[in-house]
DNA sequence: TTGCTAAGTGGCGGGGTCCTCCGTATCGTA
DNA sequence: TACGATACGGAGGACCCCGCCACTTAGCAA
């Protein structure tokens, strides 16, 4: 018995290759309509293979978090820890900045489904821990950061800079800031 | 000749006031055609008063931002001037991270409209800038940092705790992050 | 008080979205 | 080839935003 008849799969590709290009140009609330008219399917098709927005988001999202993922395990490796982690946030906040809908994806989260967050952000966080409990050992970061709260703040970062005429390099300048602290002596 | 007509008048205040308890449960996204039911208006007339969604956010939102301003202007008087600083983000972050809605209608601003930014960033700004001013002044924050983006890192960290059950207290917590820095010393 | 006029109103229709249901076409297999 | 499960997509309901336009009514003037 095959897992998925050869259509659906076929279904399947076309319908997230669409929804890229429609995610890039109109952000996280592109319509789902517009992307089953594109594809040449029903709409029904598209709910039935995304249940939810989320569903598709991450789905699209699925190969940059991917790589965003690998490189905080590259980089957990480095001999300057500190860097390594300020390399990555950089790299986390620049395609968050950068991709339209990436941030919203991370946040719009399970907002009502309370249960298990949200999957991008879990690999996320899940990836960069190692990463951050090393800089934890050396002092380089604020006791009690968590892995979710890096996400977590660029992401917010990211959405904040949304409107904005050059939103990465906006949101690298917010980062440096929330990293080095807006009050650090106290 | 009157400015407006006293129907005119009462119907502004009646949607306002529908608008204020709506906007509080349903956040920002909440249906205009239901305001307008329910001020028992219909709603070419809500939109006639407010042209915009935003519009009638800020309208929602005068008030309060209106007293996180006075607030600022207040404690720019203060003699512990970092201490004054941090009272003010604390209470603007609570304020925005539980008021629904709030943080969105601080950023979803002129995204569309990029010649005259979001009255209600600028009022915020504006009225943060003295005590920014003199807190920098004295070396208790970051070069850099700007009223502006003040409230947009708060702002920021609101949207992003949305979602969690205790947004208040979440929100306080990441703020305390941002003042102090992921990662000070560097 | 009684018109008059323009400001103000609200219903309606058009266009769009999301979502569900269900008859039908298609795939993979026997 | 024929059959059954799987997947499809169109129709239709509910909702929303938006603009138009004929009608009402407030408030001034005679």
């Amino acid at each position: 018995m095959p897992a998925q008849r050869a259509d659906a799969r076929r279904n399947y590709a076309r319908i997230l290759a669409v929804a890229e290009e429609e995610v890039a140009t109109h952000g996280a609330e592109a319509s789902l309509e517009q992307i089953a008219r594109t594809a040449g399917v029903g709409s029904a098709t598209v709910r039935r293979h995304f249940p939810t927005r989320h569903a598709l988001l991450e789905a699209v999202f699925r190969e940059r978090i991917e790589s965003l993922a690998a490189r905080a395990r590259e980089l957990a490796e480095a001999d300057d820890i500190r860097a390594a982690l300020l390399d990555w946030l950089d790299a986390l906040t620049v395609y968050s900045a950068t991709v339209q809908g990436l941030a919203a994806a991370l946040l719009r989260n399970g907002e009502l489904d309370p249960e298990h967050a949200n999957p991008c952000v879990s690999t996320l966080a899940e990836a960069g821990e190692p990463l951050l409990r090393r800089a934890a050992q050396v002092g380089a970061v604020a006791p009690g950061v968590t892995p979710v709260d890096l996400v977590t703040l660029v992401a917010g970062i990211a959405l904040t800079t949304q409107h904005h005429p050059d939103p990465a390099t906006e949101a690298t300048r917010l980062l440096r800031l929330t990293v080095a602290g807006i009050s650090p002596r106290g």
